[in-house]
Parts: structure tokens; sequence; C-alpha cells
DNA sequence: CGCACGTTACGGTCAGCGCCGAAGTATGGG
DNA sequence: CCCATACTTCGGCGCTGACCGTAACGTGCG
């Protein structure tokens, strides 16, 4: 199959309004049965199966088994990617802000959520600003950099920064990182390696509390005090 | 709408093969007419006007009038980033490396091509390595970014770095850029502000060309000499 | 061993859309 | 002024595919 037709198949699988609901719950990194993502998309369960099923043959989500549920999840970090620079256009092309709060679970997923691996929403906008603001991070819209103090401070919190270590770039030991922008906030937010390493440990450390089958997080008063204390994160 | 809804759409628009072939085409970042959009898709005109109109009121494309010919681009960049993040999905979902020679059409865009508004190709793949090799860009898949040399180097070869002083950090002063991951080489790349810097520069001076109708890129003796001296670019 | 749940397979219905031929509209040149 | 060119609009054909019934299959639990 030729490249094209490889690029054209992958866009209008994800092109389905049904198939499309099922990839943005997914979008949160975490595996969910079919039955789930029917309920999410809308759909009854048997037509969800024959979409995951299309989907996981052409490789853009893997399946593991266990018992009796098959768990969905993305297969790869670049298919996430592209979900969200496909959410990114849409972000730009919506109506220029709505403005009225469409309910509550929508607030709560602006107020803070996963996007695939890190924070987003009114929460990952708001580290990013305090991380930025105590000179511990650089970010630009092309790309984002942990500085040397940034390093120091993240230790200090109790995060183990060995792993990314390994992403630093030889010569000056600099830790680069990707910048995301929110779709809510509209603001640039730390993704790749370093977002999902706060992600990761914030959730790891009761920081932080994935809801019930969202996307949507909930920050704990431990989180809070941190979140304010440590990195003097304005959080509404 | 809902942001779902027009995820769907954009993706949708993008899914279609006559569409798909369109947006690749254009993804060279130049604006082209609907007959030739056509013949890049193998379709009929009148096909192709539908097509674009759809992708224009969607905001995928715009248009400009020019006299009797009307000139469809990608409306933004994020469009671009996109595509390539699609693109990026099927290059790993391809079969492990095909490695049957297409044609001399495809060997001159895997040697040296435009990626939207950067050098990709073995071309872009060697100048960032050299780059990277010289201590003047250090480089990982989440981010890129241009050392102190770096703005010296790109300086003595007439490299205006005023426009991307804007794009620098304000601590630090650092240049950073977006890496780009290369769907021929499979290596990363110089994308963002730089990459489009060193692309538009390369142009302007006559060290590559544009070739006819297409995305590949011509090294003119000039910029062979260039990146083989000042670089120590392997250019194969 | 059955019952319940989740998943898969099949058949039929229907809407949506890609495609082209033919005709209509603007632009610019002879 | 008329014609050639570039592009669009319209109408109709044909096909893909999304969806849901119903039913079969497999797994794990009681």
């Amino acid at each position: 199959m030729s490249t094209n037709a490889l690029f054209a198949e992958i866009a209008a699988l994800s092109g389905d309004p049904a198939r499309a609901s099922m990839l943005q719950a997914l979008m949160d990194g975490r595996a969910l049965t079919a039955t789930e993502l029917a309920k999410a998309a809308g759909i009854t369960p048997q037509t969800a199966s024959g979409h995951l099923n299309r989907m996981t043959t052409a490789g853009l989500l893997s399946v593991e088994q266990q018992g009796r549920h098959r768990y969905h999840r993305l297969a790869t970090p670049s298919v996430a990617q592209m979900l969200e620079s496909i959410m990114q256009v849409a972000a730009e092309l919506a109506p220029p802000r709505p403005r009225l709060t469409v309910g509550p679970r929508d607030a709560a997923l602006r107020r803070a959520r996963t996007c695939y691996d890190h924070f987003a929403g009114h929460l990952g906008v708001a580290l990013a600003d305090a991380l930025i603001r105590l000179g511990h991070v650089e970010l630009t819209s092309d790309a984002g950099l942990l500085t040397e103090t940034g390093v120091t401070f993240l230790g200090a919190l109790g995060m183990d920064v060995e792993p990314m270590l390994a992403r630093r770039t030889k010569r000056s030991g600099r830790v680069l990182c990707r910048p995301c922008l929110d779709w809510s906030e509209r603001r640039l937010h730390l993704g790749g390696a370093l977002g999902a390493a706060i992600c990761t440990h914030s959730l790891d450390n009761g920081w932080t509390r994935r809801l019930d089958g969202t996307r949507a997080i909930h920050i704990t008063p431990k989180g809070a005090r941190i979140f304010r204390e440590r990195f003097g994160a304005m959080l509404g």
C-alpha cells in the first residue's frame, strides 16, 4: 500500500463521528473495553466492536486480553500526538469562544484533565506558567526546555529525573520537552517526557486523582497545597 | 458544532484519497490551482473543485484569486503540522521498508524535499546531523535547541537571526526549535521557525532550487559546496 | 454444569458521498 | 466583440459503509 493510501485510510478511520468519539475517549492514555467505548460514542456494542476491529487491524489501536475483558488503547504515542494535532486544528476552527459553560462535566475537564500522558486544562497551563515564572522552564510554540535549576527543583520534590536524563542531549545535559497547545485555555503547557513525568509523579504521590471514567483530574488537598506553596501556581 | 463533530469533520475531510493527495501536494507550502491539484489527485477539475470548496469552507484551506486563477494553500501552519503527524503515523505503520526504489521522482523526493516550510529527506537529516556534530544544535524527539555558537555560525553564513530572536525565550536568549521526524529517513531533522529560516535562506541565496511542480528540491553546485565545506554535511 | 456477560458474525436497510458529463459563469487575450 | 481558458455549479449514477436487529460463540463466575 502506498503511503498516500495509508494516509487516507488513517485519516478516514479517525473521521467517522463514532470512531472519533472513541479515539478521544482513549486520549487519556488508559485502556478501555468495547462496551465502555460504545457508551462513550453512543452506539451499540456490536457496532463499536466492528469499529475497534478495523482500527486495530489498521494499527491505530492495540488490544490486550484480561479474562473476559478486552482492553483497547492507542497503539503508539504518535497516534496520540496525531489526534492532538487534529484537535488543535479543530480548536482553531471552532467559534471564537462559545463561553457558555456547557455543564459541570465540561467545567471539570477545563479545570484539569490528562492530555494522553500529561496534564492539560487550567492545571496544566498553571503549572507551566509557574515553572516559567520561577525560571525553571522556557517555552515557545516550537519547543520547551527544563533549565538546570528546574532539574534541581523537581528533584527536591521527589521527582525521579533519571529516566529523563536519558533524554538530555549529550553536550549540555539540558532536558528538552515538547510544548502542547491547550484547546480550552489556548495556552502552551508542558508535554513530552517532562510533562508525562510530572503527571505520573502527581498521580503516584496523591497530588491528583483520576475521576471515574473520564479524562478529568481531581486535585487533592495535598496536591493543591504543593502546587500553591511550592509552585506558586494560581489554581483559580 | 461540538468539538467532537469538528474533529470528525476535519479527519474525514483529510480521509478521502483524492483530498489526501491534494493536501499532500500542498504540503510544500505553496499555493496551487484547482487544475494542478486535480492532476495531482488523478481526478477531473470539477470534482477537485468540489473537494476544494468543502475544505475551504471547513477552514482547512484558504484561497486567493489572481485574475482567472484561484490559488489554494493550507490555511494555517497547524494544518500542515496535522498532516505531518498523520504522515508520521502512516510511516510507522508502513511495511518495515519496501526498499524497492519506486522511480527517479521518488528518489529525488528522498534526496531533498520541503516539508511545508523546512527541508526534509536526506538533505534535511544531513544538515541537522552536521549542526549537531558541530555542537550548534541539540535535538531530541521532544524538542530542539540552537546553541549560542549556533547563532554565531548561522549569522556568519548570512542568515538573518533577528526574526528568530523574537522566538527566543526571554531569560536565556536560547533559540528553541521543533524536531520533525522524516518519513523516508526515519530520522530527526529541524523544523519550526529555525528550519523554516534555513530553508528560506537556502532558496533565497541560490543554495537550493524548487523543482517544477513537486516538493522535490535541487541542490545547486554553490549549495553543495557550502553544505560540504561549511556544514561538513555528507550529501551522499 | 449452567447462567450471565462480553464479544463476534451475518443480513438487510438506508443515508451519504465520490465521480463524471454537461452546462453555466468569470477573466483575459486577440 | 468574441472566443479561449479556468473554474464552478448542477444532475444523476453507483457504491461504500454505518447502523442495528438477531443469533452464535467464548469466557469466567457461582
